[in-house]
DNA sequence: CTGAGTGCAAACGGTTTGCATTAAT
DNA sequence: ATTAATGCAAACCGTTTGCACTCAG
């Protein structure tokens, strides 16, 4: 786990300045079980800190994703982050597409997947959307259906 | 298959007009078995037309797009486009990072992913990476190693 | 007190838009 | 001839940078 107090004793041991509204940003990820966009910190960190800007937050995001606090996912609607994850082991996710929130999959599709033997293997990406139970419910209320 | 003629005279079809250079794209698209960015569209096609802008580039990938001809997909380094898929059936890709080439994966692995059963599954990605035939030869050359 | 962190403004790259010109129909 | 397609310039959005000011150490 990452508690807020971990981030930071991490921030200070690199030399960085703890401030406030770092100590927020930290607070903010360690309660957060999922992705965040540059402007959903933005927004919420703009509640407390007025004068904010946009600059400092993807400093910060950056900062704290360099110091492996934070991990960055590209989708289609633009760059996200979240704590980097606490699995030790190699694993894939769930994705709400709600509120964010995401889930690991133990299982890797990697073993099952038949590849020429001429194509050399990388990386891979095995992603599922959907919606978790929180925001499925509500989803019912507008489009409930036999799906 | 996507030939260039039958991408033109769905063009045509539509009502659009088929230009010289949206024959050329269609051309470009039809040649290429992988994914292309705007920049890749935007330089190969300036080859040909030297007075090209960028605007027209997208305005074309998105004409294509929208006629079903192209899909766009987001990759860390940003959007790219490719022949839509003919496969009829669900599958996967193998992309080649260096060339962009895709290459059809028939195993697709939510079948034999555990899924809680109060997540509402919308979608999924399953993407591999890695070098293609062609391009992980040369890549030998530089790093050779019982990788 | 010193240098890292911040806000501001301005730059930046990729993408989109408005408009006058050009060309496909 | 009509109207869509193009090129240009400028707007736009997300992100980054330079700089002077502020504040954590």
């Amino acid at each position: 786990m990452h508690t807020v107090e971990e981030i930071v004793s991490r921030m200070s041991s690199q030399g960085l300045r703890v401030t406030d509204q770092r100590r927020t940003l930290a607070k903010l990820f360690s309660d957060t079980s999922g992705y965040l966009s540059p402007k959903d910190v933005y927004e919420f960190m703009g509640k407390t800190y007025s004068g904010l800007s946009f600059d400092t937050v993807y400093r910060n995001l950056r900062v704290l994703e360099e110091l492996g606090v934070l991990e960055q996912v590209m989708f289609e609607d633009g760059v996200k982050f979240k704590l980097h994850c606490s699995e030790h082991h190699h694993h894939h996710h769930l994705i709400c597409l709600q509120c964010g929130l995401t889930h690991p999959i133990v299982f890797c599709p990697m073993e099952q997947t038949a590849v020429p033997d001429d194509f050399k293997v990388v990386k891979h990406k095995f992603e599922v959307f959907g919606y978790c139970k929180a925001c499925g419910s509500e989803v019912e209320v507008k489009g409930e259906s036999g799906l």
